[in-house]
DNA sequence: GAGGTAATTGTTATGTTATCACAAGTCAAC
DNA sequence: GTTGACTTGTGATAACATAACAATTACCTC
């Protein structure tokens, strides 16, 4: 049932590892680009790192708020938006909420497989998609500047154990 | 500078037209399914389709709540989501605002190009989009229920006219 | 056309998500 | 060690969305 061509999202991992390497991997982006990874900034890329699901402003807000930080929506908007334009984290407009970027660093198109029984965000890469997509545009004369793919489903586990998905 | 390619909210058109055929087609639709078109919802389509943009669920409330239908917001979100529930309407999730459809009726699945200079939101086709996401998340073993495609960038006018498009 | 049923609409109230504006603090370069 | 740019904290508010319930309307059956 563990498909190796499923992204980690959807496989049992040592999650301890995942986080770790992205993390690093992260953190030496930053430094290559000379971005400052504060402490709340890095703390936040942590947090969204716990879990392969997407996490909305307030609830980072409340773990922020709880470890000493500020407790105001733009402590946490500020630190997401940093991490979201320098590519360490994406927006799920759908959810209004922001999940970990897979791949910092890497100059790559995603799309966002959402799980609507388990929550799981899963990260897959979408080079060919957006090429499809680009030219789909380009033939009417609308140039991309960026775009979101996003799928709402039912993940492999969800669909082994005959989960239902929430509406949500 | 007219791409026959281009639909038709990125060309010069016969504005009033669009509107008629559009509006004919979504009642024939909702005639023939048993949908109930009532007042409130026929006006809300009728806004919607008066641009070839996005309109916010309080914009349209605020043009009800002046032409005497309820002015609280359920009122205008019911309506919405009825037409988008029945696929006279999409909602554009990066803008939480609301457009209507282009082919009512027509089973299809669209993306959307977002103009961020002047705020046009055109529909196109995404059949063969849709197909290769959907490949893409089965061979994780993730089944799509439904996928939302949108792209931000310039429309072929506003490129000609070297506008920049706005941060929104 | 009267009664029962389901769908629709309106309203109050509240919940959730996001931004503005300004003060205070931090960092790095000079 | 002072300047200037960036970052953080805070209070206030804006924008988007839904829950719950009452009142009305449409439709079906008899």
């Amino acid at each position: 049932m563990t498909d190796p061509a499923a992204p980690a999202a959807f496989r049992p991992h040592d999650h301890a590892r995942c986080v770790a390497g992205t993390l690093a991997l992260a953190r030496r982006v930053a430094a290559e680009r000379g971005l400052r990874l504060t402490p709340v900034r890095h703390r936040v890329l942590e947090i969204l790192l716990e879990r392969h699901a997407a996490m909305g402003a307030y609830e980072v807000l409340e773990r922020l708020a709880e470890e000493g930080f500020g407790h105001q929506p733009p402590v946490a908007y500020r630190a997401l938006d940093f991490l979201v334009t320098n590519g360490l984290a994406h927006r799920i407009q759908r959810l209004n909420a922001f999940i970990a970027c897979d791949h910092p660093g890497e100059a790559h198109h995603a799309a966002f497989l959402v799980c609507s029984g388990c929550k799981t965000v899963a990260e897959i890469p979408a080079d060919e998609l957006r090429a499809t997509l680009d030219s789909a545009a380009a033939a009417t004369g609308f140039a991309i500047e960026r775009a979101s793919v996003e799928a709402v489903g039912l993940c492999p586990e969800c669909r082994a154990q005959g989960r239902a998905g929430q509406p949500a």
